[in-house]
DNA sequence: CTGAAAGCGCTTACAG
DNA sequence: CTGAAAGCGCTTACAG
C-alpha cells in the first residue's frame, strides 16, 4: 500500500510550515483567507485527508463509539444498532461493534479492549450471563476511570451510569391486562430469558396484571428451543390455557407455531402476545400483538444521551430514560376497540371479536 | 475522566527507561527474566494498558477491521457480521460497522471516514444504488493506495479486489430445475431486488433453469412492499402460476402472506422458494423452502481472506472465492426425495408430493 | 541487558 | 499572519 500524504509533504509542497498548513486545513481564524485557499486546494490536489491515528492521540479523542450487545440476529439488537449507527453518524461518530453472545467473559474482553484508546464512550446491553451471575467486576476499571458509559434495555441498577430503558414491568402488567380485557381467563406467561432483567421484571409485571383478578398464576420458562414444543404441549393439554403473555419475539412466534402444529386455533382456542416488534411478528400468520419496544429510539436515545456527556466538560448526574411502550393490536389476540389503536393490519380483515 | 498510567509513569515508579518497560510488556527477548516479572508486575498493578491511538501511530496498524454492508435488519447480513466479527475477534481484530442504507452517498462517506488510519481494512457488500448506477468512482481512492478490501455477496467485476460469494445464477437455476423436478408447470419469478448484482443473477439463473423447458418464463419485479399485494394477485389471478422462485426471503414471506390471504394453497397450488436461509424461512407456516446462502461462511471467509492480506508482505492476486449452495427443503414445496436432504421440517409431518 | 534518541502525524501554546 | 517547538504515548534501531 502506497504512503498517504501528510501535513509535512504539504508543507514542502506549499513552502510553508507544518502548523500553517495545519491551522489552514483546520480553517483557523489565524489564518489568511489566500492561505487558506492555497493550502486546501493543493489539500484536495493530493487527496490529503489527516491520520486519525494521529489526530487521536494528539486530541484523546476518537470520535469512536463502543457498542457491546448480546447478538445482531434478533430484530431488537439489530434494530437498536440501526438507531444507534444512525444517530452517531449523523454526529460525526462511527460506532465499533462487539457481540458478547450473552457470554460475560466475552463481554468483559471487548470493555477492555475498547477502552484503552479505542473509544470514546460505551453503549452495553448487558450479556444474560452477566445478569443471571451478578457479576460486574469486569465494569469496574471503567467506572474508576469514569469512563462513559450508557447502558439500554439490558440494564443493572447498581451500575452508576446513564441508562435508557422501557418499563418492561408496566408493559408486561398492560399486556396481561389487555388479554384479560379481551376476555382471556387463563392467562400463562411463557419466557426463554428468564434471569435477564427484562425477563424478570416482564414477568413481575404479569404477576401485577393478575392481582386481584383471583386469577391463577402460571410461569413456563423454556430454556431450550429444543424442549419448547415438548414443555409448551405438555402445559396446553393439562391445564386449561387461553391465554399467553411470552417475553419476547422468538419464543411468541414458536408457541404460536407449536400450538397451530397442535390443531389448537389462534386467537380462538389461545391469544398470544408479544414483546418487540420485529419483521415476525408482523409478517406471521396470524401476525402477533405486540408490545413495540422502541428498539429504534431506544438506540438513537443511548446514542444521544452519550455523545450529550462526551460534550459535557464537566461530569453530568447519570440521566435515567424510560421509554413509553405500546401495544400494537394484530391478529393473535381479539379486538380490543377502545384505547388501542389498530395499525398494520396488512390482511384487512376484521380483527374478531370475543363474546 | 481520571488519566490512565502509562508507559512514562511506570518507567518513574521503576525506575527505568520508557524503552526498556515497553520491551517488558511486549516480552523481549532483549530484556532480563527478573526485569520483566518486576515490571510486569507493577504493570498489572496499576492496569496498565497501552494506548491504542499511539500503538496505531506508532506501528501504522489498527487492529481494526471496517464493515459496510446495505443494512443490519435483514438476516443475510446480520448473519454476516456475525460471522466476521466472530472471525476478526479470534484474530484480534475489532470490526467497525457503517451501515449504507442502500444508499451509495453514505457508502462512499463511511469508505472516505474509514481508510483515513481507523481501519486496516475493509468489508462490503454494495449498496443497491451503487449497483445500479453502476457509479464506483467512491472506491477510486482506496484502490489507488492499493488499500485492503474484500467484497462479499454483492461484488462488482470491475473493483480490482478479493471477493467472496455464492454462485448467484447456478443457484437460481437449481431453484428453477427443483420446482420442476417436483412437477411445476408454470414457473415466475419475483424479486424486490432488480438491479443489485444478485437479483440480476438470479434473475438470469432463472432463465437458465428454464432453457428447452419449452415453459414461457415471466418476471415480476416489484420495487415497493406497498404494491406487492396488488401486483402478486394481478400475476396470479390473470396467469396460470404453480411454482415462484423469489429472490430473497423477505419477498418469498409476502409471496407466502399475501397468496394465502387470498385462499390459494401453499405448495398445493403454488410452490414457493426462496433464498436466504433466515428466521423467518424457518418458522413460518408453511416453513420455506429456500437456498441456504451461507451468510455466515461468507462473513467468516471474507474476514479470513481480509486478515490473510493484511498478514502479507508483499501484495498478493486477487483472490476469488464461491461457496457452495444447497437448498433446504421444506414445506412451501413438494418433496423431491432423491438428491436433497430434507432437514429443519420442525412439524414432523409428511411433505406432499404432488402426483 | 538497559537506555537515549528519533519519529509516527498530528495540534496548539507561544514567539516573532 | 506565519513558524518553531513541544508533546500526545508508543516502538524500535542503535549505542553502550
Amino acid at each position: 500500500m502506497e504512503k498517504k500524504c501528510t501535513l509535512k509533504d504539504l508543507a514542502k509542497i506549499l513552502n510553508l510550515a507544518v502548523s500553517t498548513v495545519s491551522k489552514a486545513i483546520n480553517n483557523s481564524p489565524e489564518i489568511s483567507q489566500l492561505t487558506k485557499i492555497k493550502v486546501q486546494n493543493t489539500a484536495q490536489l493530493y487527496n490529503y485527508s489527516p491520520n486519525k491515528s494521529a489526530q487521536n492521540l494528539k486530541t484523546k479523542k476518537t470520535k469512536t463509539i463502543g457498542v457491546i450487545v448480546p447478538d445482531v440476529l434478533s430484530h431488537f439488537f439489530a434494530m437498536a444498532i440501526h438507531g444507534i449507527e444512525t444517530e452517531a453518524n449523523s454526529k460525526g461518530y462511527k460506532i465499533i461493534i462487539c457481540l458478547s453472545n450473552e457470554s460475560r467473559e466475552k463481554e468483559s474482553k471487548s470493555i477492555n479492549t475498547l477502552i484503552n484508546g479505542s473509544i470514546d464512550g460505551l453503549i452495553i446491553s448487558l450479556s444474560k450471563e452477566t445478569q443471571i451471575t451478578e457479576d460486574y467486576g469486569h465494569f469496574e476499571e471503567a467506572l474508576k476511570y469514569n469512563f462513559p458509559i450508557v447502558l439500554f434495555d439490558r440494564t443493572f441498577e447498581k451500575i452508576i451510569c446513564d441508562k435508557i430503558s422501557i418499563n418492561d414491568q408496566l408493559a408486561a402488567k398492560e399486556a396481561t391486562e389487555y388479554l384479560l380485557q379481551t376476555g382471556c381467563q387463563n392467562i400463562i406467561f411463557l419466557s426463554t430469558i428468564s434471569g435477564t432483567s427484562v425477563g424478570e421484571k416482564r414477568r413481575m409485571g404479569y404477576l401485577d396484571g393478575l392481582k386481584n383478578t383471583g386469577i391463577q398464576s402460571s410461569i413456563l420458562n423454556i430454556k431450550n428451543y429444543n424442549s419448547f414444543e415438548k414443555l409448551l404441549m405438555s402445559q396446553l393439554q393439562n391445564f386449561k390455557v387461553d391465554g399467553i403473555v411470552t417475553a419476547d419475539e422468538l419464543s411468541a412466534i414458536s408457541t404460536m407455531k407449536y400450538a397451530l402444529k397442535n390443531s389448537f386455533k389462534i386467537p380462538e382456542d389461545i391469544s398470544v402476545i408479544g414483546f418487540t416488534n420485529g419483521v415476525l411478528a408482523e409478517n406471521y400468520i396470524p401476525s402477533l400483538t405486540v408490545v413495540d419496544q422502541q428498539a429504534k429510539k431506544q438506540g438513537t436515545i443511548a446514542a444521544r444521551t452519550l455523545i450529550k456527556r462526551l460534550n459535557k466538560k464537566k461530569p453530568i448526574k447519570p440521566v435515567h430514560r424510560t421509554l413509553k411502550t405500546s401495544i400494537i393490536q394484530r391478529q393473535s389476540t381479539f379486538a380490543l376497540t377502545a384505547k388501542i389503536t389498530e395499525i398494520d393490519n396488512p390482511s384487512g380483515k376484521q380483527l374478531p371479536s370475543k363474546v
